[in-house]
DNA sequence: AAACTACTTTACGTTTACGTAAACTTCATC
DNA sequence: GATGAAGTTTACGTAAACGTAAAGTAGTTT
């Protein structure tokens, strides 16, 4: 039934989504990710994988690592299946659903704030040609 | 011409923004702000409204203060008007739209994650009224 | 066996974005 | 003129998210 068993070294996954293996071992720190253990080395699963994938994504949305990590805790929780997990899970989701219309919000805006900026540079330059198309006519003309 | 020429204290725009005074000390500290002085006491304008204002929605979008900083700056230097400033600017301009458009992407993984947990949620409760139900009906009729 | 490569732990340093306390000054109010 | 509210500067403290050696291990190549 598992479909993806293999398995990845540090320095892969590191090239792989362009993060240094000093915060990888961070995270792992932090309790974010869990990858196995053979000898020393770290032996990452497919779901470490994943979990890598979010924890970066949620980076760029600009969720810290606590933030994701409690995501990641309460899953594991709600997995464990009792119904007052399940409740509290539905919770955390539907707040993560209003942070993220809160953030669609602000890059609408943003938005159309650049292109505002762009259109008034647009002109700008605009007018900056015609200034120069005076200079030179009446370089060509002179007294 | 000057449509907006309205003055705000410290505390009126702390209170606008639900952000602390200390908080925007340090944004003008950071050269963000740059409220006039009546004595020693800030006096905000309507400008600074504005990019107060910005600056917050930078953070909500993951943006850090040097960021945004930066684009307050190009700004200023775009408006001296020179035309190697106005490119710079368009320049900056498209690498933010580009950054929106990465966060758009994902929002929308991230939605459809919430989408999909939430389902699962919604399937293992069901799955645990049946239980529920089976177990009373077995009490109904004792051995 | 020596060298190289990838990986490890330990631990101190750094930047960002503020919090918090201490000790003023101004100004209005009682 | 004492009190209180709102503002100020100065300065030290802190949490988050790594960076950066320092020194050692484990396996592989020459």
């Amino acid at each position: 039934m598992s479909s993806t068993k293999k398995t990845y070294s540090i320095s892969e996954l590191s090239r792989e989504f362009d993060v240094t293996t000093r915060s990888m071992r961070f995270y792992e720190d932090q309790g974010l990710l869990k990858p196995d253990r053979k000898g020393q080395t770290r032996i990452f699963s497919s779901k470490d994988r994943v979990r890598l994938k979010l924890i970066l994504r949620g980076k760029r949305m600009g969720f810290s690592l606590a933030e994701t990590k409690e995501l990641f805790d309460l899953w594991d929780e709600t997995l464990s299946g009792n119904e007052k997990q399940l409740y509290l899970m539905l919770e955390a989701l539907a707040r993560k659903r209003a942070q993220l219309e809160q953030q669609k919000k602000d890059i609408a805006m943003a938005e159309i704030e650049i292109d505002a900026a762009d259109a008034r540079c647009r002109e700008a330059l605009k007018e900056l040609e015609k200034k120069k198309k005076n200079a030179r006519s009446t370089e060509e003309s002179p007294s």
